[in-house]
DNA sequence: CGGGGGGTTGATCTCCTTCAATCAACGTGG
DNA sequence: CCACGTTGATTGAAGGAGATCAACCCCCCG
């Protein structure tokens, strides 16, 4: 594992690039103060693992830079990714002891934490956290509904080209939308990590990549740097009707 | 549509059978009084559709009585089921304007409902009602997870194993939990509606369903009437290491 | 130079879908 | 009361999308 630039640390919650998105984005500067008082920060490497499934958590936290997958092991191997934690994005579960599933870095990643009951405290005294998380949980029950219909329905292609259009669509967003030209991003996650987030093999994860590209739907450069020319193109091969929804 | 008897309607809400587990489980009794005076009943026959996708939602509100859905439809049919509403569960989500899934009546379904706006104004007051939708969500969210290892991982006799699984917890759970014993319970699906649950094509499922018949898994008097001689025996075929996490 | 992680591609297999016929139960109208 | 249509379900035969098994490539790094 090579040795990374030491991540950014925000003291100040002011500074924070996810002050206005994360648990605590309705908070007002008194509530802000007290979660500063009590908040650390945790790093990990790309591939580590932040925690196991029915591991003992003791505490609560938002990525804040980085990526983190959530996933879910059988006895035999078998294994399926149920979230993607990008910046803003919550991990932990206020009231429950152990960890449910599996979190592992795929970047390296940064988290602002608080330990479980300081945090639980917390909530109950300033209802602009349980509001917030609220919401959250909301869009993220969304969200787990949407990839319900692609692991259900879709097939590899379509699957394949979801996954795409919401990198590329996340990403379009943080580089605030040069909408109608050429999208460019890298794809974070490895062959298998796709695999496992769409309940797919390694390989026809990379045959259907590779077709794509022959269509001409995606250009790749590499083996993880993509180019998007023509994105309702792209839209297209998702299945889905309109434009998606824009849970962003 | 055959005309069946009228629903009970509990007027007083001390009464109700979902008082403990629906989204005013929290509230004392003077919010209680509140939320009693601006609550309705509406009913709804089995096969009715409750709301489409994208329709103007005016209210929000907790299943009774009955059994719905919840679904998603590709434009060229595919659809599939992102969720059983069971009586306590809620249906809508405070702040959204529009469905975002088709909800449907399986069974004869009794719902106690609230205009939108008086329920939001009221969550921003009574801390209590907030509480409980963020536990009920996060349930959801954990069941949703569950759901996408299913989908993604599962072989198709593993999907029907676990929606009987789940069937019968649930059912032994009402039944007051004669464990040990054979769980005896009605199927609340058509093999469709069980196809659009598991993602897969409603012959697969009577072909599964056949086949855990033919092996001495399940006893079947009829098409729904099922016997479970021997619980273990069909958790050992949902794939699951555990007895399955015990989320009811 | 060797080794390993990540990725691609080929050949084969299989589980599930698709298409289709059949059946039982039920209600309805002549 | 029976013929008929409908709805839900079962079963068979054939085909295909994706899994599995396996070889090989590329590139980085020790």
């Amino acid at each position: 594992m090579a040795v990374t630039d030491p991540p950014t640390i925000h003291v100040n919650c002011s500074d924070c690039p996810i002050r206005h998105r994360a648990v605590c984005a309705h908070c007002e500067s008194d509530e802000l103060a007290l979660l500063e008082s009590v908040k650390y920060y945790r790093t990990f490497d790309a591939g580590q693992t932040v925690i196991w499934s029915g591991d003992r958590m003791d505490f609560v936290g938002s990525v804040v830079e980085g990526i983190a997958t959530l996933s879910q092991t059988m006895e035999d191997g078998r294994t399926q990714m149920v979230g993607l934690l990008l910046p803003s994005d919550f991990v932990g579960r206020p009231g429950r002891e152990t960890a449910a599933y599996d979190v592992t870095a795929t970047t390296q990643l940064t988290m602002c934490c608080f330990r479980k009951r300081p945090f639980e405290d917390m909530m109950a005294r300033t209802p602009h956290i349980g509001q917030r998380l609220l919401e959250m949980t909301l869009d993220e029950l969304d969200s787990a509904r949407e990839w319900m219909l692609l692991l259900g329905r879709k097939t590899a292609r379509e699957k394949i080209a979801s996954l795409l259009a919401i990198i590329a669509r996340r990403d379009a967003s943080l580089r605030l939308a040069t909408t109608r030209s050429a999208i460019v991003f890298d794809l974070p996650l490895t062959r298998e990590a796709m695999a496992d987030y769409l309940g797919l093999t390694l390989e026809t994860v990379s045959r259907q990549i590779s077709a794509l590209k022959r269509d001409g739907v995606i250009v790749l450069e590499g083996k993880r740097h993509v180019t998007v020319p023509d994105f309702d193109r792209l839209l297209g091969e998702t299945g889905d009707d309109n434009d998606g929804g824009m849970l962003v």
